[in-house]
DNA sequence: CATGAATGAGGCTTCATTCAT
DNA sequence: GATGAATGAAGCCTCATTCAT
């Protein structure tokens, strides 16, 4: 009976990509110590593999080579890690983003093009982290839910800013900037879901073309189907 | 701290919402009874509010007022239901983005505007649904995942199809076609994220607004940064 | 390593001593139905003899013969289960020694005799309840021990009254009553430390006794050791 | 509901009463060095509010400011520490009633009282031990009960031999020696259940208090309800 | 069909105790 | 002596699932 928990990727699974391992070791604070960040790191790739709830705290502390009870020792609860996971991922990408060399940049355009391109980046190299970060909020206490509601609504406003900049300085095609800010967000995060860092793609490749796809949506001005020389039969197809 | 399942959305707070009434229903093979069909709907519900995991066969049948057993008169187990949910929905998906009135558009940019816009019009209308249909994948069995991966597939096919014809035609820019189809794919499903039926777009106007958006991305050509006329300041800067 | 819970009295050994086994059943609401209160009698040996933490709630269900979780389909959880007891227990004494046929005596020593007798022979009768009742306090929430609190409260009252009646006619000596009362209430409570129902003393001669002992207190002038006859020598030694 | 350990005083609280501060500590023998006996100290308080089994080691290590490990060093199980805690309470009883200032009171009368005043003064200035010592009794190994059961004895019959003396020589009323000596006990130890130092009852006053109902108990005759001078209606109620 | 008590397999967390530093 | 990370053995409680009614 009961087939429960047929976790499609295993610890073990994660271990033989070497890019997994590589990624979220870098993302901790330093000022914890060694256990803590080997157990964030054990912790990313379960709650990525196998969600959230789907996860013991036994896994992540196997995963590390310590008994059930060690993670304790460490964090006040399961949901704990997951919150120090989510906050830090939303920090990092909030300040990768907000990095000097991006806010200073005057022109629109090129303005844009930095923020998309960080930001997918991001994504596509600590894709990993990103996925529990953006698909696992449900696991989080009420409390620790608002606190990420506020990185991310900061996250939103530096691009709805640079968006509008752009329209305002005339830069950019007469768009509506919510709406494009949102698609422009969408295209940053949705590769979390399929996204490997073996695959044909280098982070920062995606991030220029993603860069590339953001600057057409805000610089090209909507397209008339009737001007764009679309012949009869279809049009009344439509 | 941190209950356990603080369930931000409950069975309850769901029922408020008129909406979410609405579109489950509609989804399911009429061939089944009244009481699977409620059954389902119900769990559409608790899946997206909690997860798969965090939500009990017991709230599923209590959403609809049955006790725990009643579940297993129509459905074998948990993850069956979790199965027929996300078959369904990957059908349905399938199926409308295929419909004759899609597929017989000759003109490949009406065709792709047709094709975008039905697709993002049923993840926003289906929103519920989709959000447990793209999520909860973890929650298959390796069998059952594998035939949703199919269906997938096929989407995907479609989509890719699309594009490329826009492309070999000229009618396109002459963009990569795998890569804007995955970005135009994630316009259209990333949206049930954050997309409420409530909320300012409808379902259609959203279809069409992302629709332009993909239009941009494959009749645009690339963006050259030194002729798009940026200041000599900002050259330098990047 | 870990010598922990070395529980002197098991329920096994507890079983042995039919007396146990007929007195807690006879204490639950009739509503309830048959096997919450064999869980309930359950649990009170347990608690008895071990002590509410040392006692698993596998003990309490297995005693009755049931699966571990059988507990939680009849009690939210074990402390609600303790509280049922205690709470039980309470409300029994009260009512007993609030009988018409107590509170109807007129003569303030048939008065008071009646009540200890009966408050002594109720905790003789059910002392292993008792025990639970008065030594596992601590294990009650803050909640549920406020509302032992107030029972206890109206016990103790139903005492003083009877003692102040006593006082206030000249029937009794002009003692002390609210330190007289507490002695008095000690005498019927401290039993459940040493009683056994197969000793000596039925629950009803005990009673009558107790009480021969609180009328002395209450009808017996202050003793003055210089007048009650005491040769000189003993005079200094204190 | 029901938080795990509501301890309804905790060690901060206790803190708060210098009068519980002031006792425990003169209780230990002093051929052990400062720490242990500061941690038999921490012990009883946590003992007391919380119960044997809901107190930790590392409630009673950071009672003193010290880490979870240190209690080891001292000794060598929790239980070890409980048993030092009741054998000493145990013994300083009977040694504080066994005093030639008590034993060799000639006169029945004096003696009994300075023996009950003793005891129950004792009680009373020590009744945070007191309580550990008495109601904790089950947490300890069965050897270590035997040997509390052993002290225990000896302290019931002094006070069963100093009752026996008085009835003997005939200055005491006709009384049931056994049941009489246990009814003393219960007097005097009872109030631990009730009592605090900051009341209104200084140890030596409720220590004059109680041994004046002991004498009560022993000096008067049964009293005979008919003779009592009850009136005839009360005389038929019974 | 539906019920709901019961099961049994964990899951999260606690905690007495150990041990290297 | 003291520390505090680590252990491993439970303990409370949950939950998918079964089954007699």
């Amino acid at each position: 009976m009961a087939k429960r928990r047929q976790a499609r990727f295993t610890t073990q699974d994660l271990e033989g990509l070497p890019e997994l391992d590589d990624e979220s070791p870098t993302l901790w604070d330093e000022s914890r110590g060694e256990v803590p960040r080997k157990l964030l790191t054990s912790a990313v790739r379960c709650f990525a593999s196998n969600g959230f709830h789907a996860t013991t705290t036994r896994d992540i502390s196997s995963g590390v080579g310590l008994s059930p009870g060690a993670l304790y020792v460490h964090f006040p609860s399961k949901e704990d890690v997951l919150f120090e996971i989510i906050r830090t991922a939303h920090r990092r990408v909030l300040s990768y983003v907000s990095e000097p060399a991006v806010l200073t940049v005057e022109d629109p355009v090129r303005h844009l093009r930095a923020l998309v391109a960080r930001y997918t980046e991001w994504h596509a190299r600590h894709h990993v982290a990103a996925r529990v970060s953006q698909y696992e909020l449900a696991g989080l206490s009420a409390a620790h839910y608002e606190e990420i509601v506020e990185v991310r609504h900061e996250t939103n406003v530096v691009f709805r800013a640079a968006v509008e900049r752009g329209v305002t300085t005339g830069v950019f095609a007469d768009i509506d900037v919510k709406r494009v800010s949102r698609a422009i967000l969408s295209l940053g995060i949705d590769l979390i879901r399929w996204y490997r860092l073996d695959g044909s793609d280098s982070p920062g490749q995606l991030g220029e073309f993603t860069a590339q796809l953001a600057l057409k949506m805000v610089m090209t001005p909507d397209i008339d189907l009737e001007a764009a020389g679309v012949g009869a039969q279809s049009t009344s197809a439509e």
